[in-house]
DNA sequence: AACTCTGCTACGGTTTCCCGTAAGAATAAT
DNA sequence: ATTATTCTTACGGGAAACCGTAGCAGAGTT
C-alpha cells in the first residue's frame, strides 16, 4: 500500500473522514494540509529530502479566507504538483459531476482517480486508491451512469458572452459594440438574435428569462 | 450533554466524520442513517418507546438513487420531524449558503443551528452543538459575515410569483391572467411593471435578466 | 356623507425586441 | 475564375415591453 500519501482538502471534517477511511485501508498515516499553498511546499519538501509522496489527494475548489493564496484550486495545484513531481499518483475528490470538468482532468491533467462526494464515497474512494496502486485509472459509478443530458446545447464562446452580457444589465442592441471591442465575431446584432433564438429553439424556451434560469441552473455563467 | 443524537446524511465520509465529530465532544454514541425516510422512521420509534432523540443533524439536499423514498429533502424531513416531536432540537449541516434559505430555516422551520460544510465546519459543529444544549441558537460564523447584504429587496409573494412566471416562460402581458386564477392581487399588468420596476431600482437593475440572475443567485427561485 | 389618502388599473406614446427577408461577404467546390 | 454554399449583416414591419399620466375604487377620517 501507498507509503505516503498527502490529503489537501479545505473542510475540516472532509479531512479528517479522508484520513480515517485512508487509516482502515492500512495506508501509512497520512499528512494533510487546507490550503492548496501549502500542500505544493510539501510536495517540493518531500522531492526534496527524497521521501517523495506517493499519493495526493485534493479537491477541486477551496474557499478564500484571509489567507491569500497562490494557488486557489484543485487543477492548479495538481498542475504545479506534477511539474515538481511528474510521478506523483493524483486522486480528486470532489463534488463536481460535470461531465466536461472531469473529461478534462483525465486527459489534460492526466489523474489516476475521481471520486465524487455523494453517496458511497467512502466504498469508493478505498476502491479508487486499490486501484490507483496496482496502476489503474478510477472513476467512481456514480459518474459513470450520468451521461443522460440529452437536448443540451453547447454553449459556444459567443453564446456564453452574450448571456453574460446580458446578465450585465447591457441591453440587446448594444452587445455587438462589446463584441467587436473584444474581437468576438460575429458581432452582428442580427446574428447575436440569431444565436439567442437558437438556444431558446433547442432548449425549449420562449424567453430570454427561461435561458438566463437555465444557465444559472447548470453553472454556465 | 445530549444522550440520543440521530444523523441524517446521505454522503458516507461526512456522515463518518460527524460520528467522529460527537464521540469527540463527549456525546452518546450517535445513530445515523443515510435516506431521510429512515430518519423520520427512527425517530417515531423512538417515540412511540419512550426514548426520543434529543438532537437531529441533517443535510439539506439528499441525492436521488433506486430507492425511491417520500421525503426527499431535508427542509421536508425537519418539518415531518416536528409534527412527531415538537420539541426534537435540531441542526443543520449543508453545504448551501443561500441566506434566503437559512433565513427561512431558522424563522419557518424554527431550526435550533446552521452549521455550513465549510473550511472550520468541524470546530462550529462542535460549538452548535454545546450552544443548543444550552437552548441557545446557533450560526456558523462564516454566513454571519455573508448577511451584510446591504441594498436587498424584501421579495413579497407577488414578486416571486412574476418572477416565477418569467422563468416559466410566460409573457409579461400574460401574467395578469395568472395572477387572477391564483387570486393574487393585485393583478393589473401596471402593478406588474411597477413591482417589477421597484425590484430592479432597489437592486441597481435596468433589465430583467439580471433579477432573474440575482434571483437565482440568492435562492429566491 | 364628503373628504383625503393610498393603491390599483387603464390608456397612449416611445423604445426595445422579435422575426422574416434579402443583400452582402467569406469560404469551399468545380 | 466562376459557381455554390454558408455565414454574416442590414433593413423593416409588427409585437412586446417600458414609462408617464390619469382615472377609479376602497379604507380611514372628520
Amino acid at each position: 500500500m501507498f507509503k505516503r500519501i498527502l490529503i489537501a482538502e479545505d473542510q475540516e471534517t472532509q479531512n479528517i473522514s479522508l484520513q480515517k477511511t485512508l487509516a482502515e485501508l492500512g495506508a501509512a498515516k497520512p499528512e494533510y494540509v487546507y490550503y492548496c499553498d501549502d500542500a505544493l511546499t510539501w510536495i517540493k519538501n518531500a522531492v526534496k529530502t527524497e521521501q517523495p509522496y506517493d499519493l495526493l489527494i485534493t479537491d477541486l475548489y477551496f474557499e478564500e479566507d484571509h489567507n491569500r493564496q497562490k494557488i486557489t484550486g484543485g487543477t492548479e495545484l495538481i498542475k504545479a504538483a506534477k511539474e515538481v513531481q511528474p510521478d506523483l499518483k493524483i486522486l480528486v475528490f470532489s463534488g463536481e459531476s460535470k461531465t466536461a470538468v472531469i473529461d478534462m482532468l483525465f486527459k489534460e491533467m492526466n489523474i489516476d482517480g475521481y471520486v465524487r462526494k455523494a453517496r458511497h464515497d467512502g466504498q469508493y474512494l478505498k476502491l479508487a486508491i486499490n486501484a490507483i496502486h496496482n496502476h489503474k485509472k478510477y472513476l467512481s459509478p456514480d459518474l459513470k451512469l450520468a451521461r443522460k443530458e440529452n437536448n443540451s446545447h453547447d454553449f459556444t464562446d459567443l453564446d456564453i458572452a452574450i448571456i453574460s452580457q446580458l446578465v450585465e444589465g447591457t441591453p440587446q442592441k448594444n452587445i455587438p459594440y462589446y463584441l467587436q471591442e473584444n474581437n468576438i465575431k460575429p458581432s452582428g446584432l442580427s446574428s447575436i438574435e440569431k444565436r439567442l433564438n437558437l438556444m431558446k429553439e433547442v432548449l425549449g424556451f420562449s424567453k430570454n428569462e427561461q435561458l438566463i434560469a437555465y444557465c444559472k441552473d447548470v453553472g454556465i455563467i
